[in-house]
Parts: structure tokens; C-alpha cells; sequence
RNA sequence: GGGCAUGUAGUUCAGUGGUAGAACGCUACGUUGACAUCGUAGAGGUCGCUAGUUCGAUCCUAGCCAUGCCCA
């Protein structure tokens, strides 16, 4: 009977829009609540490994929880990308010859949202194809109507509690992007670099101060020299005045712990306008702060004329050529030093002077802080936790405008003396201002637009419906879990707990799983221009969307990242094969998926032991998705599928269904199909499309529930049948030494033996014969014979040919006779074998027991076994040496 | 410089205070009434190094070495 290969292909469209019709994505009344908000990807981007691996934990969270008397919630959607989405946009209507600028900010933005709608969906497919089950209909996107709404309202709100102000302050500028950008978007990268030592002269003297920076250009921006208070070399001339080469500029020379002996030559040149660190010197010492940069990063009004509107690197070569000439540039040393660059742009950052909107941080994260103490947010694994406030401790004013178009356009409006007002609409800045002023005056809003992380930040709660207070909010705030990745940590998950700590107060989830990395297989980060980006898509198409979240969950162990091979995706589609075959198997021999058995009807000891075997892999799977281990959880399902299941109980089952037994028939049909049927149950959610094709395909489902993804696992989780794992196990181990005996001899495996069992004891010969069928099957043994079939002592027959094989199994000596003769030099070396690893076991054991202090010392029962298992071995070791005298 | 991880079979990784495990790869044999995307058997490990605690350490503690990441 040939039923067919497994077609992922077909199958897994296919199941998807049966479930999607079906509407089960949506949320089902149940007794507890279980809910998650997806990261929400960037609407432009599309499914890499980490989002496979992110959204492959989730799906199984879900869709076991699902299954499990849970009204499951996952929420997904996407977010507006700002600085990316623009940035694509533009670049697509330049191809079009079409200039942002010229077409306007309105017009922009409509094609933006026409470019959202025609392909912003594509990551949403991808998601789908990796089997989802995220209840779609509810898909949000940070700028909808309603995500939005609750975007102004946070804004307005916290504006009013003065949690977020306008400030000029130094910021990240892109000079590309031409906006600034956070402290989290900026890359620290370290490169070779240039430390220039510079002469600056001192005022009405022939004295020199020699500085030492590493961008020299910014010196048509200094207005001070600082040298540190301790540092005796420089004493004399503090207070005194250094000329600014170039420019002629007076520097004050002024003492700030700032400066570092041990740096350069100890002093350092001070540009507050352009260095974070001067900025603060410049404060403290009250410099002046002289801005010399324009917004795309070139020389402004404020510098001699010969280096304005020169780029900042040209400017630099300019500069040093000049100084070259004025002799003063006395030193030129290579460094490596640390450099940031814009993680959108890539161009290196300029700090720059720039009034901006900030959000004060640090009274958000008292609150955010202290839910974390209290674990009402637990971090799995832990030790996240301390990542968490050593950020949360050190944290910064968060810069949260942006110079952009695309975005949530900030709700400030200002008056004609730049008073602001900050309102949800513009008819109500108006209001205010009315008020404000006692007469109507003409509002102009402010340009800028939001960091789109700002807008991620109320994620939990705004596409719950908040500020609207319903079903939704109150079922499934907090959520239940966060599963995302270390990197944004920082980026949202601090910021989420910060907002959804301000405005409900509550926390916005009760756990945080943060998963690893997906690197290479050689552990290297997946990056395109390294060529070693392994493409999930490709994946799913080559092995199915199964294949690759199981490798993938396989793989999730905490604290370690996943280092993602072809080989072993490769694998677990063969681990999808099998179960297919394995259903073939038992729809050729008319085994019935029964939807309970009782299992104190069952008579077969194979029947009995699978049974057991199957409630232990439950409860151990069970247990594990709980403690978020789904490596290990998917690893014991896996075991007992291809192990336990298909490479012995079928195998073992086959004696009875093959046999004339219609009760042992009967009972083998039932068992089989029961188990497979558990098992597709717990298979589920981690590879659901095949399992929940094999449970509609075989019409597994109830009248009430006809599909998988919502029957739950079995309650029962206590059955523990000692007497039938035990003989199975010794089943198992006979027929295993057997076949390697046979393997050692250069036997034929599948030629058949005979066993006799004359010299073992009777309760263990009664065992034999009672499963005289199964061993006689599975060890391809002709006949077992419980005397002596030639009569005694023809262990070598008479004409001296060795026909016979002993064989010892616990403590027992199985004598196996073959059909042909055997090199008897194979026999020996066989035994010597074995007797020289006996005798290395045993000697280990024998120290142990003999160490006074182990025996008084150690505990009685680890005393006792390991007494036991020297006897054990002792037993067996007697029977070898008693075969081998045998031979000489 | 501060912090956090990681180091176990050829590779990727589990694991445990009491005789070291899996998958893949490798070797040999095999088409045995589901499955060659398979089966059976096997080879392969001073559990990074050095001390300490302990009757006993791969596991606990300390130090060191190596690698990776984050923050300054």
C-alpha cells in the first residue's frame, strides 16, 4: 500500500487558510486568560531568522496555552519605522524623479501610507507562512487612527506633568539623515584613528600649549583649554589666554578635573558646541558655545571664510594643511579609538547643538525600577534583570523628536513669541492659546515628529484599545509574557514597562523571555555583506515552516545563541517524514485513534509501558514549557516520537498485529492509535501544520472540536507500570545484544539464530517464553529451546567448528547457535573485549568500596547501589571468564 | 576600565555532587511486511587550565586562560 509522501508544500498553505477561515485565531472564552504582544516588526523589513526564531517561541506559548483552557490573545502588528520607511520612500520617488522637498510634507506622506498599504504587508505574510496563529483581525500598526490617539494623549499627558520638555541641549545629529536621534541609536564603533598634536600659543607670550584631539577641524569651534587642577606642568599658565590658531580666537585656559595627564599631553582643547564632554567642561568653566556645523555636517558662518561650506572631513585636511604650514602641527600619532556612527545612516554622528523634546527618563524608571524589584516582571533567564537596572540606574533624558516627516507630528503648537501649547488638536492649542494671549492668534505646530520607539513604547497597552477602557484591556492586561531579543532591551522593553508603569500603572506583561541571537554555523552574526545570511524563507520552502521552527525551538536554550546549521533543519524534515510514515504504518494495519483507552484494561506489557511512557513525556513537556525550556521539551517529545514510539513499540507491536491473537489484535490497533494521537497533541505546537493535518486527515477531531489546535492535552499524568518498563527494558536490552552480537561476528543481521536459555534461572526462562514471540521477532531467533538441543558440552561441535556464541545478559549466559560456523578468533576477541571493560568498571567500583571513608561517609543507598552494581558486574564478569575458560 | 555570558565527542549542543548524553557527521552491515528523508551496530570525551571544599567535582568556590556581547 503506498500512501504518499509528506508535500509540505501543499499541506501547510493549505492548513493555514483552513484555520484563518475558521476564524481560530481569535480569541475563544476560557476560564484563565493567556496573552502576548508581538515585537512588532519594522513595517519595511521582512522575516530574517531572528523574527523565525522570536515568533516560533511565541507560537508555541500560544498555541499551547491555546489548547489548554486558556482565552489566548496574540497580538500582533508592525510599526511605522520612521527614519527607515521615509528613507525608502524617498528613495523610491527619486527614481521617479520626483523630490521630496518639492511635492511637500502632505504629499510625501500620502505616498508614504500608499507604499505601506501596497507592501507593507509583506512581513505579515512571511509570519504566516511560519504558521502564526496571531489573531490577524486585530493586526495594528503604530500609526493608526487608534494607536495614534494614544500616542498624543501619552504626549499631552506627560507634558503636563512635565515628563517631557524642550530643551536646546547637545544631541546625536545625523548629518546624513538630518535629524537627531537617540543615545540608543548610536553605534560606538571602534577605529583607526589620528591623535594630532597642536602648538596653540599662548597670549603675549613665545610659550606654547600643545593640545592633542582627534578632529581637528572642530577647533574653529574652541573656546577654551582645559588642563586638569593636578597637573603641576600647567600651572603657570592657568588663567592665562591661548590664541586659537586660524582663527585668532582668545581660549581661556582653565583647570577642570575633565582633562587627563595620563591623555595626550594633559590638555585638551575645549569645543562645548560639538563634544559632549566639553559641552559639560563648558558649562562648569562657563565657555561660550560656538556652533560651526551646519545640519548636513559642513562649516557654517562662524568660521573663517575659507572653510565655509566645506564638508567637516574636507575641512579637516584643510586645517591640517594649514597647520602644517604655521608649524604648529608638532605630532601626528595613530590611535584606535571609538567612533559612533548612526545605526540607520552609518555616517559617523556630530554632536550638535539643537533644541529638542526630551522625555525625563529617569522619573519614569522609579516606578519602572521598582515593579521589577518587586517581580511583578520577572526576566527569564534572570540575570537579564541586572542588565535591566544597570541601564534603568544610569539612565538619560531620552531625545524623542525626530526631523523627519513620517511620523507622529509632535502636538505643540507654537504662539508668535514661540510660547508653547501642547493640546491633543489643534482646535484646542487654540483654546489655550486664546487664553493665554486674550485674543486669537495664529498657531504654527511644531515639524518635528517622534522617535518611533515612543510610539512602540505604549505597544501593550495602546493596541489593547487604550485610552478606551474594554474587554480586551481589562482580559488581557498585563500580558503574560514578552518574548523578545537582549539587543532591545534597552529600546522597548524598559521603555514599555516605563509608560505602561505611568499611565496604568500596572505592569505591561508578567514575564520577559529574552532569547538569544541567531548567528551563523560557525557562530558568526548573520550580516548581508558577509554573505552568510540564511534566509528562514528559503528554509520553509526547502524543509517546511515544521522543520524550521523545530530546529529552531530545539535549539532555543537560555543564555546561549543559536548557532543555525542546514544539517539540522535537514534533520528535524526528516523527523516530519517519519511521523508520516509512522501514520502510514498505522493505516495499513487498521489501528483506530481512539480518543481515550483505559489503561487498566490493557493486558500487553508493550501496550502498558507505552502508555507509561507516554504520560512521562507529557508531564516532562509540560513542565518544561512552563519553565520556558522548549529545547528540552522539545527534545523528550522528540525522544519518545522516534525512540520510544516508532523504533520500539511499533516495532514490538508488529508481533501482535501480525500475529492470529484478535484480542492482542485488537488491543495493539487501539493502543497504537491512542498514543499517535497523543502524540500529534503534543507535537502540536511546535510543528502544527503537519499534525493538524494528519488529525483532520484522519478525522481525529470531536463533534464539538474538529481541529487540533483546539484539543487539549491529556489531564492524566500519573501512571508509572515499574513491572512492564522493566521487562520491556530487559526486552530490549536482549534483543539489543543480540543484534550486536551479531554485528561483532560478521553475521548477517537479518539471518536468524537460535536461542537456547537452558543454563538461566527459571523465573528469568519463564519471562523468555512468555515473550517468547517478541524476542523471537525482533532478534530474528528461529527457535528458543529451554534444554539442550544436542545434549551438554557442544559449545564447539564435534568436528571442532565453533557454531555457538555465548552471550551474557544480566548475569545470565544466553547461549546463541547459528547456522553456520563461526571464526572462532572473533568469539574470543569478542569476550576479551568485554571482560577488559568489566574489569575497568570494576576496579573503579572496588576502590570506591574499599575507601573506609566513602563507605561511612556517603549515603546509604548511593553505598548500596553502587554494592549492587559491583556484584553486577562481578556476576557478569564470572560468566564471561567461565566461557572463556571454556574455549581454551 | 565596568558588567554579563560561554568553554563537555569531529561539529552543534543538552546534562548531573555518585559508572558522561543527544542530534548531525563518520565507520561497518542491511532493502527484515511504515519509512533509504530508513534500519541495526559501532568508533569517538584527562567535561578550558590550576588550586580549594567534599568520602567523591565535569557540576560547588576562587584564581587564571580563551571567546563573545553590552556599557563607558
Amino acid at each position: 500500500m503506498n500512501l504518499g509522501k509528506y508535500n509540505h508544500k501543499k499541506v501547510e498553505s493549505k492548513i493555514y487558510s483552513y484555520w484563518e477561515k475558521n476564524k481560530l485565531f481569535k480569541p475563544k472564552k476560557n476560564k484563565k486568560a493567556f496573552s502576548i504582544v508581538i515585537p512588532p516588526p519594522n513595517v519595511t523589513g521582512s522575516l530574517h531568522m531572528g523574527h523565525a526564531l522570536n515568533n516560533s517561541l511565541q507560537d508555541v506559548l500560544i498555541r499551547y496555552y491555546r489548547m489548554n483552557d486558556h482565552e489566548t490573545l496574540w497580538q500582533p502588528g508592525t510599526d511605522h519605522a520612521g527614519i527607515a520607511t521615509q528613507a525608502l520612500v524617498e528613495r523610491s520617488l527619486k527614481l521617479k524623479n520626483i523630490n521630496k522637498e518639492k511635492i511637500g510634507r502632505e504629499k510625501f506622506i500620502k505616498e508614504v501610507w500608499k507604499w505601506k498599504n501596497e507592501y507593507g504587508g509583506k512581513i505579515t505574510n512571511q509570519l504566516k507562512k511560519l504558521g502564526c496563529s496571531c489573531d490577524w483581525s486585530r493586526d495594528a500598526f503604530t500609526m493608526d487612527k487608534n494607536l495614534s490617539r494614544s500616542v498624543v494623549k501619552v504626549f499631552v499627558e506627560l507634558y503636563k506633568k512635565k515628563l517631557i520638555y524642550k530643551s536646546k541641549k547637545l544631541v546625536n545629529w545625523d548629518t546624513v539623515l538630518k535629524t537627531a536621534i537617540s543615545d540608543l541609536e548610536v553605534d560606538q564603533r571602534e577605529v583607526n584613528s589620528k591623535l594630532y598634536y597642536i602648538k596653540y600659543q599662548i597670549e603675549n607670550s613665545s610659550e606654547f600649549i600643545t593640545i592633542a584631539t582627534t578632529r581637528p577641524e572642530t577647533m574653529l569651534g574652541d573656546t577654551g583649554v582645559a588642563v586638569n587642577p593636578k597637573d603641576k606642568r600647567y600651572t603657570s599658565l592657568v588663567g592665562k589666554f591661548a590664541i586659537l590658531p586660524i582663527v585668532g580666537r582668545k581660549l581661556k585656559i582653565v583647570q577642570d578635573e575633565y582633562a587627563d595627564p595620563k591623555q595626550g599631553t594633559g590638555a585638551v582643547k575645549i569645543t562645548p558646541a560639538h563634544d559632549f564632554n566639553d559641552f559639560e567642561v563648558g558649562k562648569r568653566q562657563k565657555l561660550q558655545k560656538i556652533n560651526i556645523f551646519t545640519d548636513d555636517g559642513k562649516i557654517n558662518k562662524n568660521a573663517p571664510k575659507e572653510y565655509i561650506g566645506l564638508d567637516r572631513f574636507d575641512a579637516r585636511k584643510k586645517i591640517l594643511q594649514r597647520l602644517l604650514e604655521l608649524e604648529i602641527l608638532v605630532k601626528e600619532e595613530n590611535i584606535k579609538n571609538k567612533v559612533p556612527f548612526g545605526d540607520r545612516s552609518n555616517s559617523i554622528i556630530e554632536p550638535y547643538l539643537t533644541e529638542q523634546w526630551f522625555v525625563d527618563a529617569k522619573k519614569l524608571s522609579i516606578k519602572a525600577k521598582k515593579i521589577v524589584k518587586n517581580k511583578k516582571t520577572n526576566f527569564f533567564p534572570e540575570n537579564w534583570t541586572k542588565t535591566y537596572f544597570q541601564w534603568m540606574n544610569n539612565i538619560e533624558p531620552w531625545c524623542i523628536s525626530r526631523q523627519l516627516w513620517w511620523g507622529h507630528q509632535i502636538p505643540a503648537w507654537y504662539g508668535p513669541d514661540k510660547k508653547i501649547f501642547v493640546a491633543e488638536d489643534e482646535k484646542k492649542a487654540k483654546l489655550l492659546a486664546k487664553k493665554f494671549y486674550k485674543k486669537t492668534v495664529k498657531l504654527n505646530r511644531d515639524q518635528d515628529v517622534l522617535d518611533t520607539w515612543f510610539s512602540s513604547g505604549l505597544w501593550p497597552f495602546a493596541t489593547l484599545g487604550w485610552p478606551n477602557s474594554n474587554y480586551y484591556l481589562k482580559r488581557f492586561y498585563p500580558t503574560s509574557v514578552l518574548v523578545t531579543g537582549f539587543d532591545i532591551i534597552f529600546f522597548w522593553v524598559a521603555r514599555m514597562i516605563m509608560l505602561g508603569m505611568e499611565f496604568l500603572n500596572k505592569e505591561p506583561f508578567k514575564e520577559i523571555y529574552v532569547h538569544a541571537l541567531v548567528r551563523d554555523e560557525k557562530g558568526q552574526k548573520m550580516s548581508k555583506s558577509k554573505g552568510n545570511v540564511i534566509d528562514p524563507l528559503k528554509l520553509i520552502e526547502n524543509y517546511s515552516a515544521d522543520a524550521l521552527r523545530f530546529t529552531l525551538l530545539s535549539m532555543a536554550s537560555p543564555g546561549r545563541d543559536v548557532k543555525l546549521s542546514e544539517q539540522r533543519v535537514k534533520g528535524y524534515r526528516n523527523f516530519l517524514t517519519k511521523i508520516w510514515n509512522a501514520n502510514n504504518f498505522l493505516k495499513m494495519n487498521k489501528c483506530v485513534f481512539k480518543n481515550k483507552i483505559n489503561p487498566k484494561n490493557l493486558s500487553l506489557n508493550i501496550n502498558k509501558w507505552i502508555y507509561s511512557e507516554l504520560i512521562n513525556t507529557k508531564n516532562l513537556a509540560e513542565m518544561n514549557i512552563k519553565d520556558y525550556r522548549f529545547d528540552e521539551a522539545a527534545r523528550v517529545i522528540y525522544k519518545f516520537v522516534w525512540n520510544s514510539y516508532c523504533d520500539w513499540y511499533l516495532e514490538l507491536s508488529k508481533t501482535f498485529l501480525f500475529s492470529n491473537n484478535e484480542k492482542y489484535i485488537k488491543e495493539v490497533r487501539s493502543t497504537s492509535g491512542f498514543i499517535f494521537k497523543e502524540i500529534l497533541i503534543l507535537l502540536h505546537p511546535f510543528i502544527p501544520f503537519i499534525t493538524e493535518e494528519l488529525w483532520l486527515r484522519n478525522k481525529l477531531g470531536s463533534k464539538k472540536e474538529k481541529f487540533l489546535m483546539y484539543t487539549p492535552w491529556m489531564k492524566e499524568n500519573n501512571f508509572k507500570k515499574n513491572k512492564e518498563l522493566r521487562e520491556i527494558n530487559e526486552i530490549i536490552e536482549i534483543i539489543t545484544k543480540l543484534r550486536s552480537l551479531k554485528n561483532e561476528l560478521n553475521i548477517n543481521p537479518a539471518s536468524f539464530v537460535d536461542l537456547s536459555i537452558e543454563e538461566i534461572n527459571n523465573k528469568k526462562k519463564n519471562f523468555i517464553l512468555k515473550n517468547k514471540l517478541i524476542i523471537k521477532k525482533l532478534g530474528r531467533v528461529k527457535s528458543i529451546f529451554d534444554e539442550h538441543p544436542f545434549g551438554k558440552d557442544d559449545f564447539i561441535d564435534k568436528d571442532g567448528n565453533a557454531g555457538t556464541a555465548n552471550l551474557v545478559i544480566s548475569n545470565e549466559i544466553y547461549k546463541v547457535i547459528f547456522d553456520k560456523d563461526i571464526d572462532l578468533d572473533l568469539i574470543k576477541n569478542n569476550l576479551y573485549k568485554k571482560h577488559d571493560i568489566l574489569i575497568q568498571k570494576i576496579e573503579v567500583i572496588h576502590k570506591k568500596l574499599n575507601n573506609k571513608a566513602f563507605v561511612e561517609k556517603a549515603p546509604k543507598n548511593i553505598v548500596q547501589q553502587e554494592k549492587n552494581i559491583y556484584n553486577d558486574l562481578k556476576s557478569d564478569l564470572d560468566k564471561i571468564k567461565q566461557t572463556i575458560k571454556s574455549l581454551k
